[in-house]
DNA sequence: CTTATAGTTTCCGAAGTATCGAACTGTAAG
DNA sequence: CTTACAGTTCGATACTTCGGAAACTATAAG
């Protein structure tokens, strides 16, 4: 009978997707995923990469990348001095099944 | 290339979706939908059905209703005293599509 | 060690959101 | 006409979010 933690969650995964900006810093990621899968290499992207003619200030992209983490939708590893983002599947999945019933 | 006013129009319905007691109610219709549809009758629910435990005022569930309806995610339509409430199809499958990219 | 790059943390203000109580509208029934 | 019901609108309040400025950390290169 869809738990309340179960619905707080799916309830936060939607509300990071809810910022027109960071929605875009998503669709940029899932769009960079979706070529990289295509030539057989994993998915994964540096936040720069990411940004794709979007205007916002440092500050604000961590925040936002900090958010989609939180929520479980992305994932992030440090390498060197760039952060690796890369779409968490399980994520999605979660969403898709929501919208699915 | 997704364009501004698509993400803009994602972000809304994601957003309608991103606090817990709205989604309850979201998610309480589409429950409500597929059982009709097992009995291949019309998708519909009043207010009051939809609700489910959620302890709420009247003003807040009929915001909530509202930003549902405006985001494109559901119909409404009175019927004598009752709102009448369905699933916007449409609605769904445009945030499948922005999820299966 | 110094400088440059990539991102983070802290703090803040402006704007937006969630919820409620009270008063209101529209519909149906007595 | 009066009452009851289902939902809406208004106004207020507490809370959250978005974005940036300034100061910080970590890594790499010169």
């Amino acid at each position: 009978m869809a738990g309340k933690s179960d619905v707080d969650a799916l309830a936060r995964m939607f509300k990071a997707l809810a910022n027109p900006n960071r929605l875009r810093l998503f669709m940029n990621l899932l769009e960079e995923s979706k070529l990289d899968l295509a030539k057989g290499r994993v998915h994964d992207c540096f936040l720069a990469k990411l940004l794709g003619g979007l205007d916002l200030g440092a500050p604000t992209v961590s925040h936002h990348v900090k958010e989609l983490s939180d929520a479980g939708l992305i994932h992030t590893q440090r390498e060197g001095k760039q952060l690796i983002c890369s779409v968490d599947p399980d994520g999605i999945a979660k969403l898709r099944a929501a919208l699915t019933h």
